[in-house]
DNA sequence: CGGCATCCCATCCGATACTG
DNA sequence: CAGTATCGGATGGGATGCCG
């Protein structure tokens, strides 16, 4: 966890480019391989956490966790463990994950529009 | 940089799940902690290399360096040096890039009408 | 099932020195 | 000014084992 170590207590507004200002602290939660991807997993509902595992390839156990932590830590998602046996633990989206991700949706409809001319430019430059 | 060292060409890409596999391609250029607001910073205008590294707290000079070289190879910045004593380079948004931009807009948005619910989830687990 | 703890290696990144 | 080159420390994250 990178939590900017509070200041001066005074003065409110923040340099949009410092570290305190609000798109870098959601960036610094959100800018990573696999969080966009699990937000947009549970705009669909409720999910296990071995779930969501499978459901994306490549991500493992350990970042897995990390990441709902955080997520949970930011008031994103819900967390609850049903005293089952074996546990099982259901990860919910809060009223705020899902205006988030319903952002985020317009960055996947950004990507999907433009794929075609970001993998040109790669190719033209010889990737 | 950040090419994949390994060549091998047919690799089962990423879980069928993901109409998103755009989603990631774009994500992992621009998922970082720099690089949306660097251009959103290229959002205002043409900017000369050392005006992007002093207006982001924090941002080396040599991931700045990586970062702009991404977004040239996916054509989202065009990189200019002019002849003059000493040089001088200005990076600027290619449509493509001003279109992703915009789209990168709304999550600034969302960030900072959200970033107070945020804050106070934090400080309610004790961060 | 859903974790946490540990080990351990790959990658990242800051610091520094040098250049056209 | 705008880089490139190199090194070493910090960090991330995979693999594995254990536990409620």
């Amino acid at each position: 966890m990178e939590t900017t170590p509070s200041p001066t207590p005074d003065a409110p507004r923040w340099n949009p480019y410092s570290a305190d200002c609000p798109t870098r602290v959601v960036l610094d939660r959100i800018a990573d391989k696999w969080t966009v991807l699990i937000l947009g997993l549970l705009g669909d509902g409720p999910k296990r956490f071995n779930q969501l595992r499978k459901s994306v390839d490549g991500l493992s156990q350990k970042v897995l966790t990390q990441i709902l932590r955080g997520l949970e830590t930011d008031g994103l998602v819900t967390r609850t463990a049903f005293p089952t046996v074996p546990v099982t633990v259901e990860y919910e989206l809060t009223p705020l994950g899902h205006s988030l991700r319903e952002t985020l949706d317009g960055v996947r409809l950004w990507a999907e529009a433009n794929i075609e001319a970001i993998l040109e430019a790669r190719k033209a430059k010889g990737m």
